[in-house]
DNA sequence: CATTAAAAAGAACGAACGTTCATTTAATTA
DNA sequence: TAATTAAATGAACGTTCGTTCTTTTTAATG
C-alpha cells in the first residue's frame, strides 16, 4: 500500500498535533512514541516524517501555537486605554476563559518546558515572560496610580498568575461551579490580594 | 568484580533515593533511566534491583515520603488551638518554609503523579488531599466564625493553595527577596484574599 | 573458621525507541 | 496523457530501555 485515497499533507499534520495533545497531556513529552501518535491519527510511524522534521518539532508547534494564541487573545481585547483595576479584571476574566477550554495545552506549555532543546526553551519561555509581564505592568500601573497597595510588585505578580494556573487544575466542565462565577470569585479574590480600592468606584 | 568493600544496603538505597530526585526532577521520571540513575549512583545498573523491585518503586518512595514530611511537618506544629486567623497565617509561613528547600520534591510530587500506576496514583492522591483539607477546613472555619468572607470555600481554598504552590516555581535562593518577607507578602495576600478582618486583632 | 547472606558487577534478554529508506500509489502539473 | 510531486506503507536501522541472571566478592553469622 501506499498514498492512500483523499490524503492531505495540511490535515493530516493538523491531525498529528491535534491527536498528539491529550497523549503528551496525559502521558507526558517522553512516555508518547512516534508509534503511538501514528496509532492515534491512523497511519504509519514513518508517514509522521513526512509532516514533522522530528518529535520534538511536534512538542513545539504545540507549544508556540498555544502561546501565540493565549498573547493574541489578550491583545485582542485592546484594554491599554482602561484603568489598572478594570484591566486586572479584564485579564482574570481572560485567562479563565481562555485556558479553562484548552486545558491541555496550558498544562504541556507549562510542564514540557523541560523536554525542549535548549534554542526551543528559550523561544517559549521568551512567549512566556511576556505573558507574565502583561500582568506585571498592571500591577506597577495600578501601584503607581495608588489604585492597587501591594508590598512587592513581583511576588504579587506570581501570586496572581499562580492561583490562575491553578484553577486548570481543579475545575471540571460538570463541577458545582460555571466559569462565569469562577471569574467572578477570582476576580474578587484578585482585588483583595492587590489591595485594590476601585471595583466599586469602576463599577457603580 | 562484585560486592564491593564498605558497601551498605541501607546507604546505597538512600543514595538512589538521593540520586534520582534531581534527575527526575530535571529530565522527568519516563526521561529518566535506570542507568542514568546507576550511574550517578557510581553502581551497575543491575545493583538498583537489589534495593528496589523496579523503575517506579523508586518514584513512589520519592513522593510518599515527601508527602508524608509534608503532613507530618504541618501536625508538628499544634495549630489547632489558634484562631483561623492565626492558623492561616501559620500555615502559609510553614508552606512557604517546608517547601522551599525542597523545590524538587514539589515538583515530582505534582509534576509525575501521571506518572503512577493506578494504585499508587491514588495513594499519593490521597495524601495530597489531606494537605488540601488541611486549607479547607480553616478557611471553613474563619468563614463560619465570620472572620473570613469568602464567596465560595472551595475557589479559596483553591486560589490559596495554588499562589503558594507558584512560589516554588520563581524563588530563587540567590533573588531579590529573603524567605522571611516573602512569607510577609504572601500572609498578607493571603489574609486580604481571605477578607480576614483579624490580622490587627491579633498582632496588635 | 566455615557457612550463609548481602551487595555488587557485568553480560544478556526481548521489547520499544526515534528515525531512515525504498517502494507504491494518488494527486497535481506540464 | 505523461511526468512529477506528495503522501502513504512497511521493513529495517542502530540504540536504548527496564529487567533478569549468573558470578564474584565482602560482610555477617554460626
Amino acid at each position: 500500500m501506499a498514498r492512500t485515497v483523499g490524503a492531505d499533507g495540511q490535515k493530516t499534520a493538523q491531525r498529528i498535533l491535534e491527536q498528539s495533545l491529550p497523549l503528551i497531556a496525559k502521558l507526558g513529552y517522553s512516555a508518547v512514541s512516534m508509534r503511538m501518535i501514528a496509532g492515534a491519527v491512523g497511519v504509519n510511524v514513518g508517514a509522521l516524517y513526512n509532516h514533522f522534521p522530528n518529535k520534538q518539532q511536534i512538542l513545539v508547534r504545540l507549544m508556540t501555537d498555544h502561546m501565540n494564541a493565549l498573547l493574541a487573545g489578550w491583545h485582542e481585547l485592546k484594554t491599554d486605554h482602561l484603568t489598572p483595576a478594570q484591566r486586572i479584571e479584564q485579564f482574570v476574566r481572560f485567562h479563565i476563559a481562555f485556558n479553562i477550554p484548552r486545558s491541555e495545552d496550558v498544562f504541556i506549555s507549562f510542564m514540557e518546558l523541560r523536554s525542549l532543546e535548549p534554542e526551543n526553551h528559550k523561544m517559549i519561555e521568551d512567549l512566556r515572560s511576556q505573558y507574565e509581564n502583561i500582568v506585571a505592568s498592571i500591577i506597577r500601573d495600578g501601584s503607581d496610580a495608588g489604585q492597587f497597595n501591594v508590598a512587592d510588585t513581583h511576588v504579587a505578580t506570581m501570586s496572581v498568575l499562580g492561583s490562575l494556573i491553578g484553577v486548570n487544575t481543579w475545575y471540571r466542565e460538570t463541577g458545582r461551579l460555571s466559569k462565569s462565577k469562577i471569574q467572578d470569585y477570582y476576580v474578587e479574590m484578585t482585588f483583595r490580594a492587590l489591595g485594590a480600592n476601585t471595583k466599586e468606584d469602576a463599577n457603580v
